[in-house]
DNA sequence: CGTATCATTGAGCTTAGTCAAAAAGTGTGG
DNA sequence: CCACACTTTTTGACTAAGCTCAATGATACG
């Protein structure tokens, strides 16, 4: 609540979309539950400022994070009656608007617009985790972290171009990146002394060649 | 064309879907490419018998491959005007049936029914990446190969339950999973000698032990 | 029967994970 | 404002997992 430095962003909601009619504003603080992997999937939701990660429970018991959530993106859409994950805030102050699913449903059929609108926006879900699964499968740690990195630089646009601040902790990249916390600090340290990367703070990361990343830069020597 | 043993599944086409009607059929020999990335998307596609690799060519020029098409998969789907991957069948006999982009959103904005069957689809292929997406962030090679088998085994259910024919080569795998061929080769090894699973020829696996495989079993010793 | 592709296996090397500790932030209460 | 506890991040040393290169078996196809 005593919050004074809010540097994060804030989607801009009025865009004159008709589904926006039925978003409900919800406010949480860190490291709270906003859906619940096996609940009913009763809404849709927009993350509007802030961030969450999205996880699974692996029968093994340990989560598993499968996906960031940034301001822009949709979650909670589910072809089932359930949420097949759960989302968790990874910020204070973070925002989502919510769709009840029925009434989104109901304004769909009624509206062809509204429709595409829908299959527009389910759409843009699919673009989103097709490019998760090309960075996931990217082979070396350093390759993993700089395709994440530009991809936050293009889906936080907040800021100034190349400039990017991580509303989530190394334990949250690396668990999303599937590899360790010291190696996802490893490699940033590297990319830094490398000079592809630098830092003011922890969490400010300013890409100083991004051709670098993009290639799959290989640390040699 | 002539091949007798034909062992790969064929959906059933015929459950009274609306948008069948715009089904046109198309069959394809293997390695062949079924859509391309960077092209005009005016289809949207479903693999019917077979398989298709779902791939992006990378900036350095290697090749990934970002999803597996089998039977009942619906692929081309995209948000904005191009396919952002090419897909190559994997197996001979490979057909898919094509739908018209254009007329397939025409007749959900007509057909409110048809609107709500193109979303769920659409929600499926979510589904779908959620599940990759899981897979791929699993830690070790074995648990990797194990969760691919079981995934395998649920996407193909023509055969015996447990019984799996997998369409597509170990390096197929390997790339699906960011790991190498050898090591792909060497996980169903270790799988095998330990009766997790085994094997009739090279590519016929049956499950003997679904529960080590989804509790992400470990090689010990 | 020969050739090409696919699959398995081995040896050595590189990368990343694990365990451990130190350093740098962050928030709280005195 | 400072001391303290707590969290986050970095770094180091060691270990283990997986990659590369290479050779050997299978399998399919002409």
């Amino acid at each position: 609540m005593a919050i004074n430095r809010s540097e994060t962003s804030m989607v801009d909601s009025g865009h004159g979309s008709r589904l926006d009619t039925l978003a409900v504003r919800l406010c949480f603080h860190r490291n709270q539950e906003i859906c619940g992997q096996g609940q009913r999937a009763a809404y849709w939701y927009r993350m509007m400022r802030g961030g969450a990660r999205r996880c699974v429970l692996r029968p093994d018991g340990k989560r598993q994070i499968v996906g960031l959530l940034l301001p822009g993106d949709f979650f909670g859409l589910t072809a089932g009656e359930k949420y097949d994950y759960s989302a968790e805030s990874v910020a204070e102050e973070t925002v989502v608007s919510a769709y009840l699913r029925r009434s989104a449903e109901d304004l769909g059929d009624s509206d062809p617009i509204v429709a595409r609108e829908i299959r527009t926006l389910v759409l843009s879900v699919i673009a989103q985790l097709q490019t998760q699964l090309f960075i996931m499968g990217r082979t070396t740690a350093t390759e993993k972290v700089g395709s994440f990195l530009l991809d936050m630089s293009h889906r936080l646009p907040n800021h100034a171009p190349g400039r990017i601040l991580l509303p989530m902790s190394r334990y949250d990249i690396a668990d999303y990146l599937g590899i360790s916390a010291e190696t996802v600090s490893r490699s940033l340290s590297s990319l830094n002394q490398r000079g592809v990367i630098s830092f003011k703070g922890k969490r400010q990361v300013r890409i100083l060649n991004s051709r670098a990343l993009e290639d799959g830069y290989r640390a040699a020597a």
